[in-house]
Order: structure tokens, then sequence, then C-alpha cells
DNA sequence: ATGAAAGCGCTAACAC
DNA sequence: GTGTTAGCGCTTTCAT
């Protein structure tokens, strides 16, 4: 294994083996007939000199890129990571690479970290959200290439969007509480005005209680910190503010958990006395001394399916599909929201 | 902005603005000197028709690519993404983006992925561990690119390696155990014989309570699940089994927050009765009812200088770095350990 | 089954 | 300050 600064090339492969560049390449591609004899000279020779093709090289020379642009906001979020789990599972032995770019929830940085994927021609873009710039959707539109836009379905897709609709989400939390007697209802979420699913959800929230002649009790938004520290500490502060609240609802389940454990601690009946539930449910809250009242984002099944969609497309340009694709979240009532 | 099937190459701005394809490419890229008027007039142009270079050219043509490989094992242990977000940060406005693999920890995986992104001619490498297949350590060592390991730091780098000791970790932790006069330990992990950094922090402890004249009282692993849950499980089931235990060491921080949550409601006086301690420094265990023993992987620190010696090398081939950059954790104690 | 020629879209290097 | 020329390392296409 010798190590020379120029990279090997075909042509090395090539001299080395006494083949044409043109068959070397056919045989590392599998592609094309080769004799049996060939074949085996040619494999020998790529090992022994440590060949590595140049895919730089085959994507000029063939328009063919074999990679998915995944634009996500943030890494720091378990939600995202899932999602991504559920792209990778897909595509793991198809032929495609996801390629991660991160947006911190920054307009301008999505419009940038977009400019920057699109630029390597990627078979598909994923990208979450359905809150772009005019700049980004005309970039989108403007690729050619497939374009799926995931978690969300509130707004319109620019090729197809895979997702929950957070808004309905929200408001069939709030319908349940509703129905379950509460009347004395909180809110406690992040600071986050460009996190649009939170927001969303928060809207359905207080829609369905309005319709229900309910008004929001408390609220109270926190930014930085450990979540499930924070949870704590909101709970408390809530409570201690307004004693005779019935019920918290929590924009995500690490501050959920946490005001549980606080409420726990503080011995309040849950929910006898105050029902809590959550968003998004994380596997953490099986570990809870109660679970926590949650509901599935479908987030693996989200990538899983966003990835396909890419996949199809790749291999065929025709495959139909829906401009929407709906996926339903189920609230799972666990042991701290009453039976209504 | 017209949408056509034939991606806009530069000619085709070359054209609208009248200016060489070359100047175009200059002012695009910032790139030598062009006055204002041209660089106006191909801006212009370049905009009113949504023009997005083509990387893969411009890679091909300059021999640079601003990708950096970053292979880990997995992205639903948190600490990945973590890892990840510290490289991304430092990254983020240098001009190379991460490209990410996942090798599920199984080797011939990490071959393949490695052989895939070694294909684009990245910048760097970033790769989790300092185990590796020869395989993998020849197509690495000839790439003639910077390769830095990251997270461990106990065995012979390929170039760089970046991370803490896992085995000094370990033994660490048992000595103060040790020294706090327990005397009946069980370890609780994870059933993963390929993760070699929980395994090395295993030998690490059990190598220093041996020094100490004292023997693993009790043990157990799993697999999947909810390690909250887990963790549950497991502390009940040793405790029911070996009941004059006096600490349990877990090789993570969720298992371990699972076990402290189990004995608090179980009613044992932590660390009175037994003590606890988990391995990871996650910001979860802020908002524990106590505060976890545990011990920082430094987990965004490694990311970080990682991504730092990257770029540094492909801005400046000949800076020097150490082989082995090693960084100290840190035991915190939290509310789970008697203090020696 | 194998090879030769042309060119993918861009940039380095050199003119002017 | 701007343009011209010659590739980068592959794959496509067409010949044999």
């Amino acid at each position: 294994m010798k190590r020379s600064s120029r990279p090997l090339t075909l042509r090395d492969v090539s001299e080395a083996s006494g083949v044409s560049e043109m068959t070397v390449s056919r045989v590392l591609r599998n592609r094309g007939d080769v004799s049996a004899a060939t074949r085996e000279k040619v494999l020998a020779a790529s090992k022994r000199l440590g060949y590595v093709p140049n895919k730089i090289a085959g994507a000029l020379a063939s328009q063919r890129v074999n990679l998915v642009a995944v634009i996500i906001p943030s890494m720091k979020n378990m939600v995202f990571p899932e999602v991504l789990s559920g792209i990778t599972d897909v595509l793991d032995d198809s032929g495609l690479q996801p390629v991660v770019g991160i947006t911190d929830y920054l307009p301008e940085k999505e419009d940038r970290v977009l400019y920057e994927m699109l630029s390597w021609r990627p078979s598909g873009v994923i990208i979450a959200g359905v809150e772009h710039s005019d700049n980004a959707r005309a970039m989108l539109a403007g690729s050619g290439i497939p374009v799926v836009e995931i978690m969300d379905v509130d707004g319109e897709p620019i090729d197809i969007a895979v997702g929950i609709s957070h808004r309905a989400a929200g408001r069939q939390m709030g319908e349940a509480i509703a129905a379950a007697g509460h009347k004395r209802i909180a809110f406690l979420g992040t600071k986050m005005p460009l996190d649009h699913r939170a927001r969303k959800r928060f809207e359905g929230f207080t829609q369905a209680l309005a319709k229900a002649g309910i008004e929001i009790a408390d609220q109270e938004f926190y930014e930085g910190g450990s979540a499930l520290a924070k949870g704590r500490e909101m709970t408390k502060a809530v409570l201690e503010r307004t004693p005779d609240l019935d019920f918290i609802y929590y924009s995500n389940d690490m501050i959920g958990a946490g005001g549980l454990l606080y409420c726990l601690e503080a011995g309040y009946d849950v929910p006898g006395k105050i029902g809590l539930a959550g968003f998004n449910g994380v596997e953490l809250l099986q570990g809870l001394p109660k679970k926590l009242a949650s509901m599935d984002a479908c987030r693996a099944e989200i990538g899983a399916k966003a990835a396909e969609i890419i996949l199809a497309r790749s291999q065929d340009e025709a495959t139909p599909f829906d401009e929407k694709i709906i996926l339903t979240p189920q609230i799972s009532p666990g042991d701290t929201m009453r039976k209504p």
C-alpha cells in the first residue's frame, strides 16, 4: 500500500491491470458485460493499489449524484436525530447518501444551507417545515429535483409534504382536556417564535379551548438550559402563581417530564388534582414514575416515508404521490390525564 | 423564474450578462479583481436567472472539496448528535460542510461508509473510535487527507485522536468509589460487545476495584428499549438479587437516571444506603430529584476540537498537532455519591 | 466483450 | 480587469 501524494485514478488501475480505463470503470460499477477473467484482473489490481473511485468526476460525467439533502433546524432537539434515523434506515442500502444541513431555526441560514446543498445537485431534498423564504421556495421549485417537506402539513407544499397537522394536534389535545372537564388550564412552552410547529400546536390548542368557552389561565415560555429542569421550575412557578390550575399542557415531553417529577415530589395528586400532558411521545416517558400523557409525533415514520418518496422518484421519475401525506397522531393518555 | 429541465450553467449567466464565463466565475466566488460595474451586472443576471453553481464541476476543476466526512456509530444515542453539534458549530461559517455517515457499530458497515465517503474526496475525516478494520486503516492512511479519530484515545491513532481515555475514566470512578468505602458494588450496562468505549470503562473500573481488593458483586447488561425504563428494571432486579449492594455504577446516565428514580420511589436512602453513578454528564440530570453522580465525556468539546483541527489543516497543510489530544473528564459527585 | 473519442461544468494558469 | 485555453477524472456513446 504505497502512499503517494496524488490520489489514484482509473488510469492507474488500467495500467496496472492492462485493461482499458473504460473496462475498469465497467467492472467497478458492475455495468455492462465483462468477462470473468478481466473482472478478476481488474478487481485484483484495484484492491492491491487501494484505489477509491472519484465520485466527483463520476457525478460530473454521469450527471447523477447519489446524495439526498436533509435540512433540519437543529441536532440538539432529539426529534430531529430521530427523523434522521428514519431516513438513514430507509436509504441505507439504496445507494443514496443523506447529507445534513442545520438551520438553527433561522430563515437566512436555511437559505444559505439550501443554496450550498443544491449546488451539489442532490437527487432530492428533505426539508423540515413548510415555511420557507420566497428565495428558498424559488430555489427548490426551480431545482427540478424532488422536494419533500416534512413534519408539518399545515401549508402549501412546494412538491410533497409528509407529516402531521400540528394545528390539529393542538386542537385534539385541547378538546380532550375540555371533554375531561378541566377548566383552569395552563400552557408551558419554548420561547421560539420561529418554531412554527410549536406555534401551530399552541394556536390549535387555544382555539379548541375557546370553542369550549375556556381561556388559558396561565402560560409561560422558556429558553435555554436543561428542559427537564426548566419544566420543574416553570411548573412550580405557575402553580404558585395560579394555584387553582387543574391542567398543564407542555409543548414538549421533556419539560412535561420535569413538571411531572415536580408535581409528584410536591405531593400533588396527578391527575386527580392536576392533569399533565406533553408532546412527542418520546421513549424516555416509559421510565417515568407515572407515564406522562402525550401524543406521538410520528418522527421515525415521517423520516422513513420521506426517504421512500425520494428513493422512488430517483429510480422512477413518474411515481405519483399525493401532495400531502398526513399522518394522524393519537393521544396516549398515560397516567396523567383523567378519562373523559 | 423560468423552470427548465436543464439546470443553468455558468454559460447561461455569461450570455445573459455579456461577460465571459471566467469573469462570472470570479464574481460568484469573490476571487480576483473585478470592476464594480461588471460585478453588479453578473450578480443581477445570476440572481434573475436563479443560477446555482455546480460544485461538482467546481470541485473537479479545482481539486478542492469543502466536505468533511463525519463517521459515527448511531444517531439514537444522544452522545453523537451532541458531538455533531460541536462540529457544526465550528464548521458553520468556515465554508466546510459536514457529511454524516452511520455505522451502527458494525465494522463492515464502517468500511462501506468510509469507502463511500472517501470517494467524494473530502477535506478531512472525523471518525468515532480508534478501533478500525485493517482495510479502514489502510483507506484512511492512504487517502492523504487529515483524519481525526474522536471520543477515545486508548489506542494508536492513524493521524490524530481527540477524546478522553475511557479506561482511565472507569478507573477513576472505581477509585473514587473504593475510596468512599464502598465494598459491594454492581455494574449495569449495555449489551454491546462492539461499543469499545463502554467496554474500556468497564475494564478500567474492575481493574481499579481489583487494586482495592474488591470484586464486582453483581452485574447486568441490557439491549433495546427505553434506557430509563431498563435502568429501573435492572436496578430493581439486582437489588432484589443482591440486597447488600452499596453502590451501582451505570454505563450511561439514562439507565442511571432510571435507577435513581427507582431507588427513590422504593424508599432507599441515596447515597446513605446505596450510592449511584452514571456516565456522560447529560444535561437531563439537572432536572432529576437528586443530581446523579456522573462524569462529563466532553462531547461538544471533542467535536469542536476535531473540527478545528480539520479546519486548520484544510487551510494550512503544515499546522502541527499532537498525535493525541487528551481531555480529562472530572467526576461530578452530584447528590448520589458519598464524600470520601 | 472491449476500446476510442468526446465532453460533463467548472477553474488554474496564463495571456493581454 | 478581463478573456482564452486546457484540463480535472470520470462516463456516455459509438465503434469494433
